[in-house]
RNA sequence: GGGCGAUUAGCUCAGCUGGCUAGAGCGCUCGCCUCACACGCGAGAGGUCACUGGUUCGAGUCCAGUAUCGCCCA
């Protein structure tokens, strides 16, 4: 570890003007590597914590969504490891078959290299060198982020391992024989010369015309109209339905027609495809071309006429216009039939058409072989396990999508007509044909013992590695210790976007080869877009670059905005400004311990304090200090608690009778933080637990606790207890909000005097118990209102900030005003004011500024400064709002239906708050009166 | 065509099991460089919770429908 704590003094830290996160997380990165702490803990008895990272593109490049993950993935890890659990997280990257082979082709292209005439050889050793240059780029920008992944287990779903992986599961649905060969009509990319899968073609709407041709009877007069959207697609024609129940048509079935620009006849069928009430209701039948049509030619069979060659170029069938491209031949067909006479009419017609997601290309459906996983049976467990909530969703919604998918599930197919991948485990016997399936390069064919062996072309889908992912990862087909003590993992996160291609998928492997699920839950997280709502991508430029956010504002600070911006699994709207959050906070969080630790050098408290054998791995509240003792007796509460969370002596004495108010108030409030940040973390609401800790921090901690008690930070008898306390906040803080900001916290964390060793594998706070100090925590939000009271008369009447005066509160009471009495000198503090009276009884003061607070009466006496007539106008104001109000509640709890229906502590406190708000009503009213004399 | 989601302040969004006199951040207005912080502090303005019905003592929240936008599937 590069950095020492002696070198630094704690007066070194009011030197600094502003946090400054560089070199500060490059440092704390490499000390936890250094320690190790990564790995999991293996000494741990405590239930493992397992994350899978969703492998990123080899060759990729980091963008937001990959933040935005990472950020999530780590917070619940550093979670889970600081609650004691053994936590691993393993890494690793994806090959990605098209997209890294659109990289290299184009790459040799730029060369001047044509990857066909290179060969399958030399292409896949530009890709592996490909490979190898871009891993360092992406996994070091997975390390800027401060992700506590297990490196020393990191994968890559083409390396040796994870290679047997997907050979050994091909192999196994193949014996099962899930897996078979066949002609199919796929989708098929022109351009990548490729099938790809349903899912990997988008559609997009596209304007198009509606093209009426005719097609003559073949014997006599007269013809039928087709309409067609494809009009090249005419020479892969092999018949003309009407559905059989058109009474209009139907006697037509069994004719012949002509097929223009052919010399080809083809027949009139009848089937229930075409619709009657659609265009012409005749419809030209491409078995090879239309996916619809393939299965109205099964039914019927029908030839399936391939008109068209891979690349989309029209073949011999189409006659004279072999060798045009399908746009060209669309327009030559259209030219050729209108000069025949045969052209009826042309409409404009917007219709949804398939494209390729990686390349834009229209795909083409195209008959060919392919490899299919058949899925039925696959679907089974993975259905029930989400039913009976062994796998749990969140955000739940997306439960139905699921289901629907799986109910209506299709076969997969995984061949893939290109070289950048796990080839496809199966040769072919040149002698005999025979097909072998084998793990290695058989010698000889068991069939006919023939040397001769050709292995299948094709590679399999990228999917059908990554669908191994939770367990591929920790070391299958082998059955390694990490596969027997880390899966099933705990947690997947991932966007929506790929519930299918993947989430599913891994659902359906983990129960295929091991017989159980592959996590107990999965979070969705959204999508991150752009300020218009785009998705963001390479294409269109508008993903920033997160290193250089992270240049500007920090890793911590994207972490903590993303994470606390994000609502749990709907999409972000990224914006720079969003970041400010983030960078601001850090830098608050920074300023208040600037503050703190200050004031404890100035104090003199020693700057380093034995921490002894460390705190312990666990840290529940309630566990430290039982329900009632911080009452009965404050001071050993306190001294438990501080050894709970730093684990050593407490460096001060403080007695039963030190606490003040502000300090009971403080951490009765700090109670029901940290109770309500761990429950949304088990709820998985990151950014609710985030906001928890946020809003304690600035706006409790920093805004009243630590303006509370400046001047007693300069007090020698009191300064000891604040600081004890602050610093005790500080701690658990930071311990809160480690997961989400892990740099920040870790470096605040050392300056802290009593702070041994890493926050990373210290203990997260819990606390379930009662939340202590109640009664207090009442007394100091009086203040705070009355405070609020006059800062906002203060600024209404136009009072100067340096004019501190005099103000005079007056209450109903004798046994209130010895109550307020102690709360005066701190009200005059956070007012602003000179002094602060508290009266019973006595005249109204003349010329003053006049607020109510609950049964506080509030003077501010200003000779000379108050608007007579503008301050009755204020206060009527504000009588006319509180009447208003009174009046829905007197009628709320004047309705019989309404004291018999609802809850006791509802109806309890209408009645409180009528109360209060009439008595309120009835003193601003007499200040009016008052003002009228 | 089927399904899902969204619609709350100028913008981005919270609001979980109905009890809300509807919140936050940014932006805006006013006042402050108050010995931690201008990446800040204090005070404000700003909303018929898309629309129409319904259930209920009570609806931003539940139900039905409508509209607009977005996504997915076919």
């Amino acid at each position: 570890m590069s950095w020492e704590r002696q070198e630094r003094t704690l007066a070194d830290i009011r030197q600094l003007a502003q946090y400054s996160p560089s070199g500060i997380e490059e440092k704390w990165f490499g000390a936890w590597e250094a320690a190790g702490l990564f790995a999991p803990d293996e000494t741990l008895a405590a239930e493992p914590f397992v994350i899978t990272l969703p492998p990123p593109n080899v060759t990729g490049i980091l963008h937001m969504g990959h933040c935005l993950g990472g950020s999530i993935q780590d917070t619940l890890i550093r979670w889970a490891r600081m609650r004691g659990q053994p936590t691993l997280w393993v890494p690793g990257t994806d090959h990605a078959s098209i997209a890294t082979e659109q990289v290299v082709t184009k790459q040799m292209a730029a060369e001047g290299l044509d990857k066909r005439e290179a060969g399958r050889d030399v292409f896949l050793e530009r890709a592996w060198q490909w490979k190898e240059k871009s891993h360092s780029r992406i996994t070091e920008q997975i390390k800027r982020l401060g992700c506590s992944l297990d490196w020393s287990r990191e994968a890559f779903t083409m390396d040796e391992t994870r290679n047997r992986a997907v050979t050994t599961a091909f192999r196994r649905l193949k014996e099962k024989g899930l897996i078979y060969r066949d002609v199919y009509l796929v989708n098929w990319c022109p351009h990548d010369l490729t099938a790809i899968s349903d899912d990997e073609v988008e559609y997009r709407e596209v304007q198009g015309s509606l093209w009426y041709l005719r097609y003559p009877f073949a014997d006599g007069e007269g013809h039928v109209t087709v309409a067609t959207t494809r009009p090249e697609t005419l020479f892969g024609d092999a018949a003309v339905a009407v559905h059989p129940q058109d009474p209009a048509r139907k006697h037509l079935i069994g004719r012949m027609v002509k097929l223009p620009l052919t010399d080809r006849e083809i027949p009139i069928i009848g089937d229930h495809h075409a619709d009657p009430e659609k265009g012409t209701g005749f419809v030209k039948i491409t078995p090879a071309h239309d996916p619809n049509y393939f299965e109205v030619g099964r039914r019927h069979d029908l030839p399936q006429i391939i008109c068209m060659t891979p690349s989309a170029m029209m073949n011999e069938k189409a006659g004279p216009f072999a060798g045009l491209d399908r746009d060209a031949c669309r327009q030559a067909t259209v030219t050729a039939l209108e000069e025949a006479g045969l052209l009826e009419k042309v409409e404009k017609h917007v219709h949804q058409v398939g494209h390729h997601d990686r390349c834009g290309t229209v795909i083409e459906p195209y008959l060919s072989k392919q490899w299919f996983l058949k899925m039925e049976s696959l679907a089974e467990p993975a259905i029930k396990a989400v039913q009976e909530g062994d796998i749990r969703l969140f955000p739940d919604r997306w439960v139905g999508v699921y289901n629907n998918w799986m109910d209506n599930i299709r076969d997969w197919c995984i061949s893939r007509q290109l070289w950048w991948g796990h080839r496809i485990p199966v040769w072919y016997c040149d002698g005999c044909g025979a097909e072998i399936c084998a793990g290695d390069t058989p010698d000889t064919c068991p069939e006919c013992g023939g040397g001769q062996l050709t292995q299948d072309s094709d590679v399999l889908d990228t999917w059908f590695s990554s669908w191994l992912w939770t367990f591929s990862p920790l070391g299958w087909p082998d059955e390694t210790a990490d596969l027997k003590k880390y899966h099933p993992t705990s947690v997947l996160v991932t966007a929506a976007d790929i519930i299918f291609f993947w989430v599913a998928r891994m659902v359906m492997a983990s129960y295929e080869f091991l017989g159980e699920k592959p996590f107990g839950e999965v979070l969705f997280t959204g999508i991150v877009r752009d300020e218009q709502g785009r998705k963001m991508s390479k294409s269109l430029g508008n993903s920033p670059d997160p290193i250089d956010l992270m240049d500007k504002f920090g890793a911590d600070a994207l972490r903590c905005s993303l994470v606390m911006l994000t609502p749990t699994g709907q999409d972000i709207f990224f914006d720079e400004a969003t970041l400010e959050v983030g960078r601001n906070f850090c830098n608050k969080i920074f300023q208040a311990t600037k503050l703190v630790l200050g004031s404890w050098d100035e104090a003199g408290l020693p700057a380093e304090i034995e921490t002894g054998q460390g705190a312990p791995r666990t840290l529940d509240i309630a566990d430290i200090v039982a329900d009632g003792a911080w009452e009965q007796a404050p001071a050993a509460s306190f001294n438990a608690l501080w050894q709970g969370v730093f684990g050593g002596e407490l460096p001060m004495t403080v007695g039963d009778g030190d606490l003040q108010l502000e300090d009971r108030w403080i951490l009765s409030r700090l109670h029901t933080m940290i109770a309500g940040c761990d429950n949304n973390m088990g709820k998985r609401r990151l950014n609710d637990a985030a906001y928890e800790v946020f809003n304690f921090f600035r706006h409790e901690f920093c805004d009243w606790y630590l303006e509370a008690i400046k001047p007693r930070m300069r007090d020698s008898e009191q300064q000891q207890t604040v600081l004890g306390v602050a610093v005790l906040i500080l701690g658990l803080n930071y311990k809160l909000l480690h997961p989400v900001m892990p740099f920040i916290t870790e470096e605040l964390w050392s300056w802290l005097p009593p702070s041994g060793g890493f926050i990373m594998n210290s203990s997260f706070p819990q606390f379930s118990g009662e939340v202590p100090f109640t009664a207090d925590c009442r007394a100091f939000e009086e203040i705070q209102e009355i405070v609020g009271v006059i800062r906002n008369l203060r600024n209404e009447l136009g009072v100067q900030p340096g004019r501190r005066g005099r103000a005079l509160l007056r209450v109903p009471t004798a046994a209130a005003r010895t109550e307020l009495a102690r709360g005066a000198d701190l009200i005059a503090l956070l007012a602003k004011m000179e002094v602060v009276e508290v009266v019973c009884g006595g005249e109204d003061p003349a010329q003053a500024g006049v607020g109510v607070a609950g049964t506080v009466e509030i003077f501010l006496p200003m000779k000379g400064l108050v608007d007579l007539e503008k301050e009755k106008a204020r206060l009527a104001r504000e009588v006319g709002k509180i009447e208003g109000w009174l009046k829905g509640c007197r009628a709320k709890l004047a309705n019989e239906k309404f004291t018999a229906n609802a809850p006791e502590h509802v109806i309890r406190q209408q009645r409180d708050l009528l109360a209060e708000n009439e008595a309120k009503a009835v003193r601003i009213r007499e200040r009016i009166a008052a003002l009228d004399v």
